[in-house]
RNA sequence: GGGCGAGUGGCGAAAUGGCAGACGCGCAGGCUUCAGGUGCCUGUAUUCGAAAGGAUGUGCGGGUUCAAGUCCCGCCUCGCCCA
């Protein structure tokens, strides 16, 4: 493409501009109204693909846009640079991890430059910059001082592929590693929690008043996954006086109760064991423990090799009879209590697991009439059970509660799917957990001052299943730092998710030494009022940072801070691939940088914005660099049109320009109403339709005037600047040479004298079918337009007999029915 | 299986219950050009018609309304999340 100036020149000479003089640096005490905005910070895993560029390009446009509405902004960025894939990286490369970690933040800062995104670059965080790791460390020390972190066996999911337990959120449907694609096995061993169960409830409570999308709010919700219910005993029919302990959210259909589930894992299952059943039970036990979470929860595979007599029976407190108790791979040792009450009239696992045994069913809620199902979960009486019989679910669940906390050592509870934090990892490149073992002390905190504790460099990073930190004598080996013995050091890392949890609060305040952030500080900024990211972590992330939050103002190191870190959230859609989902992996990324050599970063950022609305997905096909040229078209003529090529301009005004003003203004009203409501493939097309008509009005041989078509290039310029920031600023600096920079400039204001119409097209409709348009005054009355409407002849033709109704509702339409 | 979202020209899409298809891509034509490209301009849902004009049209089937892409009920397909 022929372009009207030297696009790469132009967008460079701004770059270094915004870089060199620090134009989007902001300070803490900046006196004006504040906006925090930011972007997720990227995983450095190369170049910037077009996911980056959609992302960066919508927060760069919030940041240029509140800047010119007169907000200091803080526009921070950071790299979230451990983790597994700069890890593995090296290990191919016989590397080490970090090389290649800040070669890729190289890559990746350049792409963002050169996309002419700007950020305030003194508060730039890297997960792996000693100085972050070190209050990394700290909050995970004052963490373990308050209780919230803490150590414990437990059957964790093992990738063999990865060599690394991965948290349940890791493991995909299919029970295989989001990461690798292995298998995930289950293996017991002592790993690092942090316990945010404590905070489920509060974790629930206050998704409700975020200002995010809401279905993301609906992931939280069912992530934490609160359930009220009861739990009580059922007593053994072998012991009385000892039970089995369920939980239930179903007490009302206790009548039904018709057999009881343990876990692989209960405490009880070896004793309940007759000797008959137990090589049937041993048997089960075996292969359930060598699943995944996700294999035993999952409905997929027959039933009926799924579960075992234990030859033991309990007795339903309702009926006073004696039900078998069985072993199931479903019912996980880590839910509630291990054990469950089974109800198979009401509720669908149950029923298909007493089908495939062959026990007993009892409905103990009446289905409606006609239903020929299995289980019935819905509402309606009861029958069948007792003094709850007539009542309806709610009031049954209520009776039943009373009866089971009275009779059957019952004490309501909520119960949560949420899991307590696990955040140990087997792996190099990721923060080191700061602890040491100590023969006499046991677990021992590393001192403040002896932090950060930083992997050393002289690893061999070969492949052997371990992390090299778990056979580097000189890391490994320590003193206690309590009795002065020999002490070993942890060698497990944190989880990534630790260090995206806390960062935007050191965006904050990077500036303050020996604390994670002053809190006076960062409260300054906190919580963040734009926060931009993928759907994609939706849940984890989110829920982690939140987290975080809350337990760091708690343990008294964020006091005064707000207790939700990100006020809105915008999450963007996907890049596809003729329908395809991008990833590294498939190698089908797509690289901005020929873009940026072609059509120049003000073409590409305004294919983001144009193609479709922000929160949908992107498809990438052959017709895109169609599109891309189009867009890289419409800056070329916009820079004709300020470049005053083929115009014809006179310095007298006539009605035509009074047209065209106003079109300037109800476009700079468009656009305004647009950018707040993030439609911005409607903000571009109403600029281009600004230009469209400016084109042909200030091309035309009768004229246009000088001052209007000033006014109209300055408004152009104004709107166009946070979505194409170069050439807006070339522009401004080539005809306003004294002012100061667009970016610097106040966002325009329509006037709205000059917004609103004086008449209108009104629609005339005959039986709801247009038959006639008609000017009229923007303040008719309605018994004018029906006059006016009625007296219209083509209405009159297409009315076959006198009216019987006329809807009038003016400025716009009039609707005859005859 | 449950929850949420989406389905509109050849394509990406637009539309506080009030003219469906703005804007762009593609395509067609005109002007400019030796020519190609660029640029500027015009047209472009389907169908009947030479035209004027008419009819039809927002996944499918019902409903509410003077009026439905938009609201309600049922269904189909796709996507995401949870099982």
């Amino acid at each position: 493409m022929a372009r009207p100036f030297d696009v790469t020149a132009v967008e460079a000479k701004w770059q270094a501009r915004w870089r060199d003089e620090g134009t989007y640096n902001v300070d803490n005490d900046d006196p004006r109204k504040r906006f925090y905005a930011l972007c997720m910070y990227p995983y450095p895993s190369g170049a910037a693909h077009q996911g980056h560029v959609r992302n960066y390009t919508f927060g760069d446009l919030v940041v240029r846009y509140k800047t010119m509405r007169g907000y200091a902004v803080l526009s921070p960025i950071g790299f979230d640079s451990f983790g597994l894939p700069a890890e593995n990286a090296a290990i191919k490369a016989g590397s080490h991890p970090r090389l290649f970690t800040d070669a890729r933040i190289a890559e990746l800062k350049s792409s963002l430059e050169r996309l002419g995104a700007v950020y305030d670059w003194r508060r730039e965080v890297k997960s792996h910059d000693p100085t972050y790791m070190r209050y990394s460390q700290t909050i995970f020390l004052a963490f373990l001082k308050a209780g919230l972190a803490y150590r414990a066996m437990a059957p964790v999911n093992w990738c063999p592929g990865c060599a690394t337990v991965l948290a349940n959120e890791q493991v995909l449907h299919d029970g295989t590693c989001e990461r690798s694609g292995d298998l995930v096995e289950r293996k017991n061993l002592e790993q690092w929690f942090f316990r945010i169960t404590d905070y489920a409830d509060e974790l629930l409570r206050d998704v409700d008043a975020l200002e995010w999308p809401e279905r993301v709010k609906t992931m939280q919700r069912n992530w934490i996954g609160r359930s009220e219910g009861v739990e009580f005993e059922l007593p053994l029919a072998s012991d009385p006086t000892r039970g089995l302990r369920v939980f239930t959210t179903r007490p009302d259909t206790g009548f039904g109760v018709t057999y009881a589930v343990v876990a692989p894992e209960h405490p009880l299952l070896e004793e309940l064991t007759t000797e008959d059943q137990r090589d049937a039970v041993a048997e089960l036990v075996a292969r359930a423990l060598g699943e995944s979470e996700l294999e035993r929860t999952s409905s997929d595979g027959p039933l009926a090799k799924r579960g075992a007599f234990t030859g033991s029976y309990v007795t339903n407190p309702f009926t006073g009879q004696d039900v078998p108790v069985y072993v199931a791979d479903y019912v996980l040792g880590t839910y509630g209590t291990g054990a469950v009450m089974a109800v198979p009239a009401e509720d669908e696992r149950d029923f298909d697991f007493a089908s495939a045994y062959g026990l007993p069913v009892v409905r103990t809620v009446a289905p409606p009439e006609g239903f020929d199902g299995g289980a019935y979960t819905g509402d309606g009486a009861h029958i069948n059970s007792g003094f709850l019989d007539g009542l309806h679910v709610a009031a049954a669940k209520e009776s039943a509660a009373d009866f089971l906390v009275e009779r059957a050592q019952g004490v309501r509870k909520v119960n949560y799917r949420l899991r307590d934090w696990l955040v140990s990892r087997q792996r190099f490149w990721g923060c080191p957990i700061p602890v040491v073992y100590c023969d006499v002390d046991g677990i021992v905190p590393v001192p403040a001052d002896q932090l950060p504790i930083v992997a050393p460099d002289d690893v061999s990073m070969d492949q052997t299943g371990q992390s090299p930190l778990a056979t580097h004598q000189g890391f490994l080996l320590t003193t206690c730092p309590t009795c002065g013995g020999p002490a070993r050091r942890e060698t497990d890392t944190m989880d990534t998710f630790t260090d995206s949890s806390w960062y935007f609060l050191r965006m904050a305040d990077p500036f303050s030494e020996g604390v994670p952030f002053d809190p006076v500080e960062a409260a300054k900024w906190m919580p963040v009022d734009q926060y931009i990211g993928g759907i994609e972590h939706a849940i984890l992330h989110l829920l982690y940072a939140r987290f975080y939050v809350k337990a760091l103002i708690d343990i008294g190191l964020a006091p005064g801070l707000a207790r939700e870190p990100f006020a809105r959230l915008f999450t963007q859609g996907m890049i596809r691939l003729n329908g395809t989902k991008m990833s590294k992996s498939k190698g089908n990324l797509i690289a901005p940088e020929p873009f940026y050599d072609s059509v120049g970063a003000d073409g590409l950022r305004l294919f983001h914005l144009f193609v479709g609305p922000p929160a949908d997905d992107v498809d990438w096909t052959d017709q895109t660099g169609d599109v891309i040229d189009g867009c890289a078209r419409f800056i070329d003529r916009v820079y004709r049109l300020c470049e005053e090529d083929g115009l014809h301009l006179v310095e007298e005004t006539t009605s035509a320009d009074v047209a065209t003003r106003r079109e300037v203004h109800r476009t700079i009203e468009r656009v305004t109403e647009a950018m707040e409501r993030w439609s911005y493939n409607t903000a571009v097309a109403a600029l281009m339709e600004l230009l469209n008509t400016l084109s042909k009005w200030a091309r035309d041989d009768a004229g246009a005037s000088r001052a209007v078509y000033d006014e109209a290039r300055r408004s152009m310029l104004l709107l166009l600047a946070p979505m194409a920031p170069h050439v807006t600023a070339e522009l401004w600096e080539r005809h306003y040479p004294g002012e100061e920079s667009v970016h610097a400039q106040s966002w325009p204001v329509a006037d709205p004298a000059l917004v609103a119409h004086e008449s209108v097209t009104m629609v005339v409709q005959v039986n709801g079918k247009v038959r006639a348009r008609l000017e009229v005054p923007v303040d008719i009355s309605e018994d004018d337009a029906s006059a006016l409407a009625l007296a219209d002849p083509g209405v009159v033709a297409a009315m076959k007999g006198p009216a019987t109704r006329v809807v009038s509702r003016p400025p716009r339409l009039v609707n005859v029915i005859a």
